[in-house]
DNA sequence: TGCTAATATATCAAATATGATATAGAGCGG
DNA sequence: CCGCTCTATATCATATTTGATATATTAGCA
């Protein structure tokens, strides 16, 4: 893990606060964040061909801010929301599983 | 959706209070609802070949009855949860995705 | 440049999920 | 039956996630 990715990481909020901190996550919690962060690339891949933040926010009952930390790995977003706004852009969960399956 | 899986659906937590709500649930809550279940039971499955409930929730600093929540389709237990735990039974990626690609 | 739509950031109260604890039930060998 | 292990249920204070709101920034175009 290369310092460039590590402040990446810090920047939108993952507690990595030190190098050791964050060498101390386990291969388990790297993966979730791995995971999290597909997602969130996938759903905004999907979302910019379709509709803007706005629109996705309420076909999906959420907020345009909540979309845009989805988008960006913000860390205060759960695979929940990620993945109901997935299928709120029409994502089957084949598309899902598969985006989670090229992790790793 | 027929009287008997929407009963075992509410028993487990799951607010679909009447008939006429639980058919309002659009597509969308259906099918995270449905990779809720398809997670759980393949979390069961991993885990029984492998450990304890108490086994795993150590393994993850959870604590077992979350465990025992998270294989009986609890709704009080989330996706990252549930994928957590996975994760700590050994489940790859591939796996998770593949349990989630199943869905649907 | 100014105007507009789109996206990003900040804050926050409310809702939800969490781990912990206690305890109850189920299954089983002795 | 008894003791033991495993799993299920109940409660609860804490922590995290949420949608909402306000506002800043960016991007594209007239």
């Amino acid at each position: 893990m290369d310092k460039a990715k590590r402040e990446r990481l810090e920047a939108k909020g993952w507690k990595v606060g030190s190098v050791s901190d964050f060498l101390a996550l386990t291969a388990e919690e790297s993966v979730l964040v791995e995971i999290k962060l597909a997602l969130s690339q996938n759903l905004k891949e999907r979302r910019q061909k379709l509709m803007t933040q706005t629109e996705l926010a309420s076909k999906m009952s959420s907020s345009q801010p909540r979309i845009a930390k989805a988008e960006n790995g913000d860390a205060s977003v759960s695979i929940e929301l990620l993945i109901r706004a997935m299928l709120a852009t029409g994502a089957t969960p084949q598309d899902i599983g598969q985006v989670i399956a090229g992790v790793g």
